[in-house]
DNA sequence: GTTAGCACTCTTTGTGTGCGAGTGCTAACT
DNA sequence: AGTTAGCACTCGCACACAAAGAGTGCTAAC
């Protein structure tokens, strides 16, 4: 990486700031004002075209002003920008908000997600705490008419997961002790990833006559247990992909991205570093080469669960971004944990 | 409503479903063709220019073709058109798939929604089953850890919700039986509509040194009886805004009103006919003007319970999509009367 | 290394022209 | 009276061209 001189890097600083302010180029006079007028437009100019042949400038075309190339916006993300600080009542606005779902791990995140959108006016994605080395930690099965029943599977790392069954004979006292007496023998205590439907069928065939009453029961832990492991992705705030002129274009394109789930599951399940920025080109996909995704990760206990983050265009306002979503992750994660430790 | 010639009705007819299937303008030589040239095109323009005048066709401008209006839309749907029967594996596969929800009318509805989208490529929006009339059938408390437990209502017209509770006291069998006593003694019977949070205040008044441990989990409930009567909308396929070109000018704000919330339950919960069309400005809200909605009731016993259908642009195949929305307004209206009456 | 001055480039906006599609009207026909 | 052929007309679209404006790149001087 070449070094920059001071007063590039303040040249390049000023360029990036505006640019991500107004959406306009910024041409050499402003920012001649903006330094007030210590140095002339023409040296500028000079610098500004250094920056372009190093890369970190563009021009969209030769008589307009410059905006940060991709290269330039993550100079400054890494070198240039500091990060605003979080006001104590935005803090607590979000905490407070997001405290009343803490029992509720899917709920909770899907929350954050439609906070996370309204705070960036960019589309949020999070996924549920997921972990496929979860322990089933106990399951419920609550009655609620003579033929349907809600299965309840409580996991470690928070995970909380439900689904109602329909049985075609009625579901008695008789039956629920079978399927307690199934889960302390078979499911309790054991990793989410052994629970399989092969694993279902060998557990069925020692059932005897029961096979026919209990399957759909045990099919149902098997499915939950399936969704203890899978990433559960919500999308929030979409309308605001046209909030943003610059991705309009790629409008079509992106909606069609956001949708087709398994490419977005796989970005928000890949990024390695805690916190990842990835701007245009950077990203994996090429339907994301105009916009940037900012991600971070959230833990429950020492445990990565699951990630919370913005897609947006590159033109963002990394400065606040990026500790707005630093800052909601480490939430996530305490109100999780702490749920967690509390039992 | 002024009488129509049949041949006017044939040309209004063959218009609409050209420019329903093209979207480009119509012109007299083309309808002249598809009328295996039995008169001619003056004679059709002749009928064209008195269709002007009727208001039932407009011209995007002098040159070029007729393309139905609004009010020829509706006398195409009201008078002309013939509409499609849904093939029988058609029916099948969207019953099959519905049929695994059954169980969880919130979840049902969300994918109903789904598929309406994916079967429509329009914005689909449907509605829980809600009911203010509806009486509390039983409610289960389920302890998941030391502090939180889940509590599950279920209520007539098929409705079942849930939530999570947090207490600052451990969860005992104790506190279990008293939750079950009051709701034995307050709650159960009764209509949703009863349980509000001063009635609760009231109920607290009456437990003596029990109300701390107890009011989170009464306040649950109170909040649950208000899930049950509150309209709970799912939007889904919003991409599809995208698909068409003639919603692209109003796709901001389209979207924006489909995130407002409250316009888009009133307009779901307000309709009176089973199956609703409002094409164009017929619909209450501007930002529609350019659109039209789609709606079907759907009934759980004998009461309407909630509503699915979708907005689309007013260029829309009616002959498939009113049938194909009453099919699937059935089929939710059938799984869920079926479920509530094997209880 | 910095600056003033100026020609140059490129977008934007407005205007004019030709082309094509489809109409509206008139006069003739059945 | 209803239908038809013929033709002038209108309008949108595509393209070209010119003028204005913004900002640059370069050169020569400081």
């Amino acid at each position: 990486m070449a070094q920059l001189t001071e007063r590039k890097q303040l040249i390049l600083a000023i360029i990036t700031e505006r640019y991500i302010a107004t959406g306009e180029p910024v041409g050499s006079k402003a920012i001649c004002a903006q330094m007030g007028n210590a140095i002339s437009s023409a040296t500028i100019r000079n610098d500004m075209a250094d920056l372009v042949e190093m890369g970190y400038l563009a021009q969209p075309h030769t008589s307009a002003g410059r905006i940060p190339s991709q290269a330039g916006y993550r100079y400054y993300v890494d070198n240039l920008m500091t990060n605003y600080e979080l006001g104590i009542d935005e803090q607590a606005r979000i905490k407070i908000w997001l405290q009343s779902f803490s029992g509720e791990p899917d709920k909770l995140l899907e929350k954050a997600g439609s906070i996370l959108a309204e705070l960036t006016n960019c589309v949020a994605v999070s996924t549920s705490p997921s972990d496929a080395e979860a322990i089933i930690k106990r399951i419920e099965l609550v009655p609620l008419s003579k033929n349907t029943a809600m299965i309840v599977l409580l996991a470690t790392s928070g995970i909380l997961k439900s689904a109602v069954v329909r049985s075609d004979t009625e579901i008695n006292v008789d039956i629920a002790e079978v399927f307690y007496n199934i889960c302390q023998t078979y499911f309790n205590g054991r990793n989410v990833s052994d629970i399989s439907i092969p694993f279902i069928q060998t557990l069925v065939a020692s059932l005897g006559d029961k096979v026919f009453i209990m399957s759909p029961f045990l099919c149902a832990v098997a499915d939950l247990c399936e969704a203890v492991k899978n990433t559960e992705v919500h999308l929030k705030g979409q309308n605001n992909i046209l909030n943003h002129p610059e991705l309009s274009e790629d409008a079509f394109g992106l909606m069609g991205f956001l949708h087709r789930g398994t490419p977005l599951e796989n970005m928000l399940t890949s990024h390695k570093n805690p916190l990842n920025v990835a701007i245009g080109t950077e990203n994996t996909y090429r339907e994301l080469k105009n916009s940037t995704t900012i991600f971070s990760k959230y833990s429950v206990g020492d445990r990565d669960s699951g990630s919370i983050g913005i897609i947006g265009p590159t033109r963002l306002d990394y400065a606040h971004l990026i500790p707005t979503i630093r800052y909601l992750a480490g939430v996530i994660g305490s109100l999780l944990t702490e749920t967690l430790d509390n039992e």
